[in-house]
Parts: C-alpha cells; sequence; structure tokens
RNA sequence: GCGCCGGUAGCUCAGCUGGACAGAGCAUCGGACUUCUAAUCCGACGGUCGCGGGUUCGAAUCCUGCCCGGCGCGCCA
C-alpha cells in the first residue's frame, strides 16, 4: 500500500480508537496534504461536539488533537507528530519509508497501482463522428477525452467496451445516396476527390436537397428505402460508410487513438432493437401518444410554459429518432452486453437530452443504482477571441488540417532550438509529429473536461510551463541520462535512499500515482491525472538540477538515483500513455 | 420559464470529498550554462475566489437568492 493517504488513515484511525474507543474506529481522520508537513490530520476539530456531549465538559479542539497525537503510533510510517494551530496534526514521513515505497513501486509492474477490487463492464462512447462528414475540432475533445478515460479505466482492471457510435443512419443519408449516385458511385469507390471531401460532398447535397424539389422527393423516397433493407440501397450506403471509415481511421491513426473498426457500433447497428425497444416502453405504459407521436414523459421536465416535455420516441410520421435509438443502445448493453457503466463522452450541448433519456431508461429499469449510466460532458472548444473556433473564412476547423499546423509549428520550434539539424531530417519529422500532435493532445486533456477550453497553438506549443513538450522534454531528459551512463532503465534496481530534499519530493510525488488515477477514472476525468504527470515532471527537474546522477558523489548514491530516474520514468511515460501522449527518447 | 457549462492573479486554468496566510503555468522583472539535453532551473511581483444572505469552530468549496457570459429545450442528430 504506497499511498500514504491511507497509510496514515489507518495509523491515526488506530490512535482514535485508543484514545476515545471503538466507537471511533471507523471515525475519518480527514487526513489532508498539508503546507507544514507532508500531511495532516483534520479529525480534531470535528469531534469537539460528541467528546463535549459524551464527557459532559465543553472540550478543547487543541487538547483533542494531543490526545490523539501522543497514541499515534510512529512504527516505521512516520517522523514527526505536530499539534498546531486549532488542532492540526501536522504529520511527517519517515525518509525510510518513502523510499521502501518507491522501491515497491520500481519493482511493480503496475507501478504500486492496485487492480480494481471490483472489476466492473464499462462503455465509453466517444468520438461519434458522422458518416459523409469530415471530422472538426468538435470531435477532437470527445475523441482524446474518450480514449483516455478508457485507458484509465484499462489499467485500473476494469473490462472497457470502447463504442464509436458513429452517426451512419437516418434521414440524411437519403439525399446522401441520391447524391451519390448523381455524382456516379464509382468515383467514391476509389478515394474519389468528390467524396474525400466530405464537408463538400455533404453540403453539396444538402444544398440540392434544400432547393430541388425533384431531388428532395427521391431523398426522401431513398430514406424509405434504407430503412426498408433494399439490397441496393444498402450497397450504396455501404460505399459511404466505407470510405468515411478509411478516413475516420486515417484521423485515428494520426491522433494515435485506440479507435478501430471493431469499435464501430453505429447507428444502423441499432435499427432492428428499435420497434422491440418501443414496444416494451409502450407495454410497460411508459410510452403515450401525445400529437401523433409516441412519446415518454419522465417526471420533473418542463417546456418552456411549464408544460410536461416528452421525449419522442416514435415520430408522427412512423419514423424513429435519436432518441429511440440511444434508448434502444441502453437496452441492447444492459441485456446483451452487461455492461456496469456506460460514460457518454459527448458535448455539454446534449445534457438535457442525455438527463431524459437516462430517465426513461431508468422508468423502464434499464439503469438503476447497479447500472449506471453517465453523460461526461465536453465543453465547446473556443478561438483565442472567446467563441465557438471557426476559421478566419469563418468555416469549422477541419481536424486534419488542425493536426497538420500544430506538427508544422512543432517542427519550426524544433528548428529555433536545433538550428543545424544535427540529428537528421527523419528524427526532425518523428519529433514534430510527436510533439505537435502531443502538444494538442494535451492541452486538450489537463484542462476540466466539461469546461469549455480557448484553443491557442501558441500556448501549447510554447515549450514552456503545463504543457505536453515540456512533459515530453523531461521523459527525453531521463532517457539521456541512462544513454549516458550506458545503462537501461530495466537495470535500475538498486535500493532508493534518501538523502536530497528534492529526490524525497520527487519519491514522495510517486507514490500517489495509483490514487490519482483511481480518482481520474471515477470522475472519468483525465485532467487529473494530467496534473499529476506535470507535478511528477516538475519534482524531477528540481531534482535533475540539484542531484547529478551519473556523477553522484558515490557508487551508492549513483545507482539510488538511477532507481529513482527509473521509476520516474516509467511512472510518466505510463501516465502520458494513458493520456495518450506520445513519448521521445530524445529530442 | 426549465436545464447545462462557466464567472478564481493582466492572460490561460487548477483547487470545490469544507480546514491554517487561495495555487500553477504564461506574461513582467531579477538571477543561474567549463557540470547527466538551458525546449531547463531558482527568485520576485501579482487576487474584493461575480454579488448578497445562511449553515459551520472554520466556506473559493455546502445551502439559498440574485447578476453576467455561453449553450440547449416535441417530432434534426
Amino acid at each position: 500500500m504506497p499511498d500514504p493517504q491511507l497509510a496514515l488513515t489507518a495509523r491515526v484511525q488506530e490512535a482514535l480508537t485508543a484514545a476515545f474507543g471503538p466507537s471511533y474506529a471507523d471515525t475519518d481522520p480527514v487526513i489532508r496534504p498539508s503546507q507544514f508537513a507532508d500531511l495532516q490530520a483534520n479529525v480534531a476539530m470535528s469531534l469537539v461536539k460528541p467528546l463535549t456531549a459524551e464527557r459532559g465538559e465543553k472540550q478543547n479542539p487543541r487538547d483533542i488533537a494531543n490526545e490523539i497525537a501522543e497514541r499515534i503510533d510512529k512504527g516505521d510510517l512516520i517522523d514527526k507528530v505536530e499539534v498546531s494551530g486549532p488542532g492540526f496534526i501536522n504529520l511527517t514521513l519517515r525518509d525510510g519509508w518513502i523510499a521502501a515505497q518507491a522501491d515497491g513501486v520500481l519493482a511493480d509492474p503496475r507501478l504500486g497501482v492496485p487492480a480494481a477490487t471490483d472489476p466492473q463492464r464499462v462503455v465509453v462512447e466517444y468520438s461519434s463522428p458522422n458518416v459523409a462528414k469530415e471530422m472538426h475540432v468538435g470531435h477532437l475533445r470527445t475523441t482524446i477525452v474518450g480514449d483516455s478515460i478508457g485507458r484509465i479505466l484499462e489499467f485500473l482492471g476494469h473490462d472497457v467496451i470502447r463504442d464509436n457510435h458513429v452517426g451512419d443512419w437516418g434521414t440524411p443519408f437519403g439525399m446522401l445516396i441520391e447524391h451519390l449516385l448523381d455524382l456516379g458511385e464509382d468515383k467514391a469507390a476509389d478515394d474519389d476527390a468528390s467524396v474525400s471531401d466530405l464537408t463538400a460532398f455533404y453540403q453539396a447535397a444538402r444544398t440540392k436537397f434544400d432547393g430541388d424539389e425533384e431531388f428532395a422527393g427521391r431523398s426522401r423516397q431513398r430514406v424509405v428505402s434504407l430503412q426498408a433493407g433494399d439490397a441496393e440501397t444498402m450497397r450504396l450506403w455501404q460505399v459511404l460508410v466505407d470510405v468515411s471509415k478509411r478516413y475516420f481511421n486515417t484521423v485515428y491513426g494520426r491522433l494515435g487513438v485506440t479507435l478501430g473498426d471493431e469499435h464501430i457500433k453505429g447507428e444502423s447497428f441499432y435499427n432492428d432493437l428499435l420497434a422491440p425497444t418501443v414496444q416494451e416502453l409502450e407495454s410497460k405504459g411508459i410510452a403515450v401518444v401525445s400529437d401523433g407521436a409516441l412519446c415518454a414523459f419522465p417526471p420533473g421536465f418542463t417546456g418552456r410554459e411549464g408544460e410536461p416535455l416528452p421525449v419522442i420516441i416514435r415520430k408522427s410520421d412512423g419514423g424513429y429518432n435519436y432518441s429511440t435509438t440511444d434508448l434502444a443502445t441502453i437496452r441492447y448493453r444492459v441485456d446483451t452486453e452487461h455492461v456496469n457503466r456506460m460514460i457518454y463522452v459527448v458535448g455539454a450541448p446534449q445534457a438535457l437530452h442525455f438527463q431524459m433519456v437516462f430517465a426513461v431508461a431508468r422508468m423502464a429499469g434499464w439503469l438503476n443504482d447497479d447500472v449506471r449510466a453517465e453523460h461526461a460532458q465536453i465543453g465547446n472548444v473556443l478561438g483565442t477571441d472567446g467563441k465557438i473556433l471557426r476559421t478566419r473564412a469563418g468555416g469549422t476547423v477541419k481536424l486534419a488540417e488542425l493536426l497538420d499546423e500544430a506538427v508544422e509549428r512543432a517542427g519550426r520550434a524544433y528548428d529555433d532550438v536545433n538550428p543545424d539539424d544535427s540529428a537528421g531530417p527523419a528524427a526532425r519529422a518523428e519529433i514534430a509529429e510527436a510533439v505537435g500532435i502531443g502538444a494538442v493532445k494535451y492541452a486538450d486533456l489537463s484542462v476540466a473536461r466539461d469546461s469549455e477550453y480557448i484553443f491557442d497553438f501558441d500556448r501549447m506549443i510554447s515549450f514552456k510551463g503545463n504543457t505536453g513538450p515540456y512533459l515530453q522534454y523531461a521523459v527525453a531528459r531521463i532517457h539521456s541520462i541512462f544513454r549516458k551512463g550506458g545503462v537501461t532503465p530495466a537495470d535500475a534496481t538498486a535500493p532508493i535512499t534518501i538523502t536530497e530534499p528534492a529526490e524525497r519530493a520527487l519519491a514522495l510525488q510517486l507514490l500517489s500515482f495509483g490514487p490519482v488515477l483511481e480518482q481520474a477514472g471515477e470522475t472519468a476525468e483525465p485532467h487529473k491525472l494530467a496534473s499529476y504527470v506535470f507535478a511528477v515532471a516538475d519534482a524531477f527537474t528540481t531534482f535533475f538540477e540539484s542531484c547529478p546522477v551519473l556523477k553522484a558523489p558515490d557508487e551508492e548514491t549513483k545507482q539510488s538515483r538511477l532507481s529513482l530516474c527509473a521509476a520516474t520514468l516509467r511512472t510518466m511515460t505510463t501516465g502520458l500513455d494513458l493520456l495518450g501522449v506520445p513519448t521521445l527518447e530524445r529530442m
């Protein structure tokens, strides 16, 4: 158990029992980070009331703190116990304990992160682009954040089902298929520009649909054929899907995202499940007809005039919509995939939609306390002007172009630092790619996912401060030490000893990887992991400046520091990998 | 009207399982390269935590009422 907070909690609880009796055995000692020690126990103040009642006279928090403090068994865990202020108990850990725990981290393939005791099957739904549409910045965050959530939960030992809920069904496909026919479908099949520029393709279809009655009519007819499963229509539909999949995979590959074809379960997948889902809702009395549409009215949701707000599950024309699909999806995941948790990594504007769909799913009994669904809200991406990010021309920013620019900027930054290009163009290209992509991803992952965030190239690729490049650089410097020293990180297994404050701070930092990951997984918030990796890098650079490794004063110190470097390296690379940020051996 | 997100240092953001003087990065200013990568490090400066009540020994954090910005709200997804 390398987690200092847990270790101290147990130790202080023993003291609480010793001081006040077994009824206090489960009292939370409220161990928190401290500015005056490693950690502090804040329990004394909150015990004033119960102890006053119990003892019949007014108790003083400082006295209570002293009663606890003098009963704390320091053992090999605690170095110092001090009571200060109104009743804070400051706790300083023993250097030897920290070192021993760091040794444990180094020796553990899981870096001291315990595997989940109650592994869950969890669906992470993310990215979810639309077929026949280009991916834009809006997809960036859901893709990157969702991927990291999946990686984190998987590392924690959960059974993660990645789910790319692509928009590959519904009314738009009538016009898309007709437009494809007008262009000549053979053009699409072999990657022709007419479809590879998906945005233009989609917009052209849209324009025709809005302006050409004959085309619009054909399109509506085509939707009916599609819903009916007409073979020729399905074939054309498949052409569009295949082109789009190839395109998605190009973007995913470049982003280093773990999504593949096997994770695609688009809206079309649930087509056959829509009718049975609706039927079940009807038979359970949840769905009723209103204004010709079949609706469910979850309690507590009202519209503009205070009237009950419906979830429409079958339109008055008999067709289904996205609420129907989402409900069928939940039902499928519960009945067939037997999941415990569903995480929807989707934009914040859809909050109301998901609240209502989840409410209906609870009414239907598909969701309950053991089967949870949560909307991991993703805030909008803004430009430096604070408005929704757009190109100068006012269009949506294409993801592929954005990544190109990031890599280009990273390349230029590399040139500034390394003007003679001594490592050669291949190395330059590799570094620029990793730094550019890593910068974009880290910038996205380092802010809380539900807040809007301002996309600013200059900041994310500035190589200073809390950025991807800074972290990659810290990793590269550790690699450099091993290269120069002629040893590999795997060879560093000597025990860690602590003599310098920077060593102590770094080793202590390494012990928190597990608790941080657990928290990030619980709340589906990768930015907590990002903050942690930055803190490790920060502790490392301080160590790097003040504690020479290869030129350490003696051999034992050198070996110890190599071990510390190795543990740091693995913690950082693992942490960055769970964020999906690439690392480099040199840069 | 209802719902969601935000309002914390000049800028970008953490902190919000309540805890001791509110943190980081950038920017600004001042230092550090015969030493393992200076794409670095050390230091200084900088804040009515949107506003008012309430709960508490203690509130940026919890409750409540407002204000400001953004977004969403019957048959598009």
